[in-house]
RNA sequence: GGUGGGGUUCCCGAGUGGCCAAAGGGAUCAGACUGUAAAUCUGACGCGCAAGCUUCGGUGGUUCGAAUCCACCUCCCACCA
């Protein structure tokens, strides 16, 4: 089990997985040299899921737990009706208690569905800080926790500098608070169950830290704390969001296909780095996928493997094939082959949908499906060959979509360059 | 409060009476090339099938004609205090 924790250190320094750690690495070493070490981080319900953002910890979970570890994840019931200030530029809206605690119930789930609740020894434990938080009141909160703060420090922290510095801005003591919440946590999850160290993204390093002092001052423990880095894209865009927005977890959210998609469409300068970050293959066989994709001078293989690991690991083995079924049939394949059932899989698979009567104008059927801005702008688009009908080209802008050209007299697939698509379903009259 | 500068089409930014739907750049979209990449090249980029119509902070005015001139209003910025 030694070599275990070892193994997992210098992996995680190979993936680049840490961005810092408290305290001699020696010492940290030799805690984690025993399995059965319990490892906390938290996720506060700012959502009614978790999204690809939320990946890197909650994978960093995982790989304690495979390495012999106990994860603890806790959902913020608590610190979600607060909101951390950290790194945010303006002070958030408060969200309603029953939201939250919806929201609390939701990532809970998610969670259980990534992490092992069942290995013997490291099985994965889901709390809720609203669970000793909630029912604290003031003094005690301001007697048994405040007292160990001081706010000449807590200002003077990077995470909340801009609010300070910027008056029009501001903090409300609600939300500079939150540091003394989170690591209130910590010291709890300490005393509860002995946990000795707590991760999160590299914007909780000034929570942590300040978690790690009130450990050793309440419970005269010295716990430990480490942040993965900020995932970065090489083209300065954020990580994260595609055009429709934020890619969740929630397959209801984000559907299986276009989470497979925004995975598979990673630049070929980041994808090798997503795969140390994103999946548990060995740095070796990284190594080795790269060095192949290198020899190769085709399509590289990153891509995929990349977007089936997720997709696999999120979804599951059907997301998987829904996913992979759809993306070929829309890239390579011909619509015309699919079923009907299949068709009607692409939109609840999460393909834009469209239902319109039958027999109606082409250009008009692009505007309503946002693939073109104006009729104008359709029309140059049919005009340049960008318009597929069912994966033939449309070859005239007059053309009007009926019964007779639709597929099992029904659908239509329009594609608008390489990869905008619309379902439209024609009306039965 | 005083003075000076400014608000132009998604963004930056030219344009100071007609030749302006408005230079240039960026972003975006499409085509070619590709790997559903990158880079590059080409094209499009207010609306309209078209005649034409609606845009240049707002309102009114001058003029045959205004983004361009005038008045007022509004917002922003700089300096003064």
């Amino acid at each position: 089990m030694t070599t275990d924790t070892t193994r997992l250190l210098d992996d995680l320094q190979q993936r680049n997985l840490i961005a810092q750690k408290s305290g001699d690495d020696e010492g940290f070493r030799e805690y984690f040299s025993e399995p059965g070490r319990v490892v906390y981080c938290g996720f506060d319900p700012t959502a009614d899921s978790l999204h690809v953002g939320h990946l890197v910890p909650l994978l960093m979970l995982k790989r304690f737990q495979l390495a012999g570890h106990k994860p603890l994840a806790l959902i913020g019931g608590a610190t979600g009706m607060i909101g951390d200030p950290s790194f945010k530029a303006t002070e958030r809206s408060l969200n309603s208690a029953g939201l939250v605690a919806e929201w609390v119930t939701k990532l809970g789930q998610q969670i259980n569905g990534i992490l092992d609740a069942d290995t013997p020894d490291s099985a994965a434990r889901i709390v809720n800080n609203a669970d000793w938080m909630g029912g604290m009141d003031v003094l005690t909160f301001l007697r048994d926790v405040g007292k160990y703060f001081s706010v000449n420090s807590m200002i003077g922290k990077e995470s909340v500098k801009q609010r300070i510095n910027r008056p029009e801005q501001g903090i409300s003591f609600t939300e500079f608070s939150y540091s003394l919440l989170q690591s209130y946590d910590f010291a709890e999850l300490n005393r509860r169950y002995d946990c000795a160290l707590q991760i999160g993204g590299n914007d909780q390093w000034g929570n942590i830290t300040a978690g790690i002092d009130l450990t050793r001052r309440m419970n005269r423990q010295q716990v430990f704390g480490m942040t993965l880095p900020l995932i970065t894209k090489s083209d300065g865009t954020k990580f994260g969001k595609t055009e429709s927005g934020t890619v969740w977890l929630d397959p209801t959210k984000t559907s299986p296909y276009s989470f497979y998609q925004f995975w598979l469409n990673s630049a070929d300068t980041d994808v090798y780095d997503y795969l140390k970050y994103y999946t548990f293959l060995s740095v070796e066989e990284i190594g080795c996928i790269k060095a192949e994709d290198e020899q190769r001078s085709a399509k590289p293989e990153a891509q995929r493997i990349l977007a089936e690991q997720l997709t696999l690991l999120i979804h599951g083995e059907e997301g998987l094939v829904q996913a992979q079924r759809i993306s070929q049939a829309m890239f390579s394949g011909d619509p015309r082959l699919l079923t009907p059932e299949e068709l009607q899989q692409l939109s609840l698979d999460g393909a834009p949908t469209l239902a319109l009567d039958s027999d109606v104008d082409l250009q008009d059927t692009l505007v309503a499906a946002g693939l073109a801005g104006s009729r104008r702008i359709a029309r140059e688009l049919i005009g340049a060959g960008a318009v597929l009908l069912n994966g033939v080209v449309a070859e005239s802008a007059d053309i009007r979509l009926d019964k007779a050209q639709a597929l099992h007299g029904r659908y239509i697939l329009i594609r608008k360059g390489k990869k905008h698509f619309c379902l439209v379903e024609l009306n039965r009259r």
